[in-house]
DNA sequence: AATGAATGAGAATTCATTCAT
DNA sequence: AATGAATGAATTCTCATTCAT
């Protein structure tokens, strides 16, 4: 079964159509789960025919793929906005807390999204897809650390990279799941735990 | 809609079956992912009929909470054990990566299994169970830092019992989860993690 | 994609549901075509819901495929009882067209039917099937046959066995498929070209 | 519903396309059956847009249709062919042969799109086409017989030329099909069924 | 004339659940 | 207690056809 799109629409018309559908895609996810993820619901949100749906996407799977993706670079985007508005903070500690920031609300509001995506990446041959992905906030994260190499000297970005989000999320998901959520709690706890990574290489 | 189990039989053919079941439930997710879960399939694994399934569980969430609370169980029992297994260790280190073990068992060859439930534990209503999961776990991972209050002075260990647990699956998670599984950089990365928050306390 | 059923019913209520089933099938065919054959139809016909049918067949080739055999194992009871009924005619002509007679029954009103069988034979992997129908056929026309080994001398009652269901399948669809069905013109087609090809021989 | 199609360009582009649109609908039929058969498809095959498919047929029943009749034209030039071919042979057998392996290869290349077009002919009201095409060839038997009246004196031209082709074609298949394929004494046999489906009026 | 995006009815198939035995 | 046949709403996916460009 293939993953890839089906057609890659260049024009107007076709490209908003298939934007639509991701973007149905990841509002029912992120709103009710994987469980209440279909096709049929997709293009009623979407505000497209099912058939339409099927055009870019051969199957349900490779709609799921395609979100993958699209979430990877909404991340990277993020990311590299994060770097470029703190280009000028002179402490690591307020990079960090920048950083965590923006994680945090990218993963507060996609809650069942960045869960869902944990559990297809794993299921679905997208290997390719996630190696690429890492390699690029690889690269972002390690022209926003390279300044502070002499505090951090023993990291490797591309291994941060990875170790970081996952960091933060699960930090931010300890503390803002609770009730009341303890949001500055979270945020305290999180970049204490980004800090600390960062800078046990130097023990 | 009910969560709880229809019934829960303490012993016996009863028991046995029921736990075939939740084993058979098991088996299926952590091999084919969430989308293979069905009531069907898995009466068939458990090689009990469907009609059997449905005297232990009203309805599929319920058969989910049920294996949910069966992995914290497993977990918790896994940390337990750690626990007295590493009663003499002297260093910080090696008690955090025997931690960092711990907790990795049940990730080996269950990648899906754990997204899974990460996944499903957000969208049913199991907060009760989460939170009397974070409890216990949390006083274990308590009791084991007691001992090492000189080095992490600044750490409030019932703060740091509930950040830790979240924070050594999730970086094991974004290792583990890769094809092939990083199983060593994921422990190394989830060790450097948690000392780094443990000790950044102390700077 | 599996063409064996999924379950075979044994006792009286399954029996009676695959029953109903196929016959269903071959009444949607039979009358409409196979442009008209689809499972909900098949379903509906048949007094049972979709469900069911998908209990029994795995998918809507497999029920095809045991169309097909169901139709062989009706030819093959009508050509032995044809074969019994006839054993005290004395002329080869009177042997074949009973034969012939035999044969057509099953295409008149079923034209749609044989065509379709026809056409679907030829697309599924139903060889087996096939030949082990050719062979018993065979072996009811030999032994109809070896009584008259004078009159056809150079006939080689295997190689005959092979050539005559086929050849008798034809001709007449070639008549009865018209509009309307020439029946009788069908009948004498096959019995001229039967009675042709067994006395060639002789020449 | 008309089946006629909806404009029938006599030459140029317009020509090539409509040519187009038969031969891979023709292609798809004979590769993977009817069931593979729709307009999309066709039309990719084609390699023009659905759209223009449907300038050239009002629907998915007049393209069989035009089907139906390139395939009776094309039958009509293979057996005009063959009887130009074989004016000079002398004898009845070897204009017999010759016509079998023309009908043979014929065949045995489109096994699923001649018992594709025998059901559809069935389904369709295309009765005028088919008596037309019965009636030239015929005419065309008619011409190769007629030097051998003598032999076969009772034949009606007609009703052979509706005959012989399914007879040749049953028993091409029955020995075909067998593993390995059988092609000499599928030739023997097919031959020895017309020869004496000829002859047999002469008794 | 041609294109191809879009449609949506409808067909194939799945699966949670019930209930007669 | 257990079985498994049966159900049918829900879901995935197809394909004939239209129409704006």
């Amino acid at each position: 079964m293939s993953l890839g799109p089906r057609k890659t629409p260049k024009q107007g018309r076709a490209r908003a159509t298939y934007d639509a559908i991701l973007e149905a895609a990841a509002h029912i996810i992120a709103g009710q789960g994987l469980a209440a993820f279909n096709t049929n619901a997709v293009a009623e949100r979407a505000g497209v025919s099912i058939g339409s749906l099927y055009q870019y996407f051969p199957n349900k799977d490779s709609l799921m793929a395609a979100l993958i993706q699209r979430q990877q670079e909404a991340q990277l985007a993020t990311l590299q906005a994060a770097a470029e508005m703190i280009g000028s903070e002179k402490t690591l500690e307020k990079v960090v807390r920048s950083l965590v920031r923006a994680a945090m609300q990218h993963h507060r509001e996609n809650d069942l999204l960045a869960s869902a995506i944990d559990h297809e990446e794993a299921r679905l041959p997208v290997d390719a897809l996630l190696s690429s992905y890492l390699e690029k906030a690889g690269a972002v994260v390690e022209v926003m650390l390279e300044r502070f190499q002499h505090e951090i000297p023993s990291i490797m970005p591309k291994v941060a990279a990875r170790t970081l989000p996952a960091l933060v999320r699960s930090v931010t998901d300890a503390w803002a799941n609770l009730r009341p959520p303890q949001l500055e709690k979270a945020e305290e706890e999180a970049v204490r735990a980004v800090l600390g990574y960062l800078r046990i290489g130097g023990e």
